[in-house]
DNA sequence: GGAAAACTGTGAGCGCTGCTCTCGCTGAAC
DNA sequence: GTTCAGCGAGAGCAGCGCTCACAGTTTTCC
């Protein structure tokens, strides 16, 4: 991040980005299945044996790619809610997962590298892990607002569920109903299955004005965890 | 189907399907991205070349398998339905849903290669779609039982989304309520989403007992159509 | 029944891929 | 100033999807 110390670790980091950057052009432009190392390094005017010194492998180089992924969604999720910041929680709620939508129609290919079937044999490192929770973790600020601001709607949890609930609690939010941290992890995975089935085409011929179903389904989503629209 | 007329005719149907049980095994155990008709060809004993006068090319023998998981998906979950026959639609409703989830977990690379990200630059041709909407069909047809016997619980829509309500009404349920067919889609979509999620590796060290978990949001669900529990 | 046509498997081959290894060069540390 | 780690070049391996000319077999048609 701060100085590096000479020409050559300058120029490490120089290289590391711009094979990240035509490796993400790529991506956006064929896909990752289409993303080829040779063809990167060729565009970069080396060696492709060369590229192997800054990713040891093709994996590494997806991995370093999903990271970003993760990150820039994050990133447009959160921007959304800063520009929700005054609204009401269930307001924000609908502006972050609108932000979601928006990101990953706008890089389809970015979202099925993260969102989509995972690379067989290859099993995402920890280092993903916190660029993953970005979304999560800010969905769950909302509705913590929500909370402290005048509580949420609470539905009952069936017997069974209780002891998975009440540790999905204490992993996720100690301060919220357990209810509700139930409600929140499954809106959570719900909102992904309406963005993916409209990045992936699952609603071609069945959905047309899909922003303003997906607006109304968001809306719903927000009310299933407690969230009141004033 | 019926009796082939010839010696060859018959070899043809029979290299056919055992080209495509290899390439389904080889999917199981290796996923999509890896299968490679060479490998199908040599477990064959044939000559890669000879695959191509069944199928012209890679796209198409995945395609073929496309199709067979979304009838074994709609074969998996259509069985449950009629398990549950006599019991309440919302009822129906979580077995169906349960019985996806099922499949998925004990097929996950067919699952990816169904609902995961598409493959670039390749979209499935019209053939798919009948079998496709099988699940989706099966959860309206639950959600149509529903409405003849007592009517199902309606919450009112935006103004802005009657249009499209209207429109994909007529298209796939044009003796439901507007509402309903809305909410209806969207818990197609949002079941995906959670089977996805725990297929896809989402849930890990967020979601412990998936099961109780998974029951529970599908329950959800089906009352966010308006079906009622007895 | 026999000629013509359609079908099927063979094997060589093209251009691509991820990845490895050895080789010289060069910037950096002691 | 020497030593050494890091770097790019280039050749090469095994695998991939796919094409093509060829030979053998089956079906079709007269």
């Amino acid at each position: 991040m701060s100085t590096p110390r000479g020409a050559r670790a300058r120029a490490r980091t120089e290289v590391t980005a711009a094979i990240k950057d035509e490796a993400r052009r790529q991506l956006a432009a064929e896909g990752a299945p289409r993303l080829s190392l040779r063809a990167v390094a060729r565009e970069l005017g080396m060696v492709s044996s060369a590229l192997y010194r800054y990713f040891p492998s093709r994996d590494d180089l997806l991995t370093a790619l999903i990271i970003d992924a993760y990150d820039a969604l994050g990133e447009a999720a959160e921007a959304a809610d800063a520009r929700a910041g005054d609204m009401a929680p269930a307001q924000r709620w609908v502006a972050v997962c609108e932000a979601v939508r928006g990101w990953a129609l706008a890089h389809p290919h970015e979202y099925a590298l993260i969102y989509g079937s995972p690379v067989p044999g290859y099993s995402a490192p920890e280092t993903t892990i916190p660029a993953a929770s970005r979304v999560g973790v800010l969905l769950f600020g909302i509705v913590r607002d929500a909370h402290r601001q005048r509580g949420v709607a609470r539905t009952p949890l069936p017997a069974e569920l209780e002891p998975e609930a009440r540790r999905m609690t204490d992993d996720l939010a100690p301060d919220l109903p357990p209810e509700v941290v139930t409600a929140g992890v499954a809106a959570w995975a719900q909102l992904f299955g309406l963005v993916g089935f409209e990045v992936f085409g699952q609603f071609n011929r069945v959905v047309e004005d899909r922003e303003e179903f997906f607006r109304h389904a968001a809306a719903r989503l927000a009310h299933g965890v407690g969230l009141v629209f004033p």
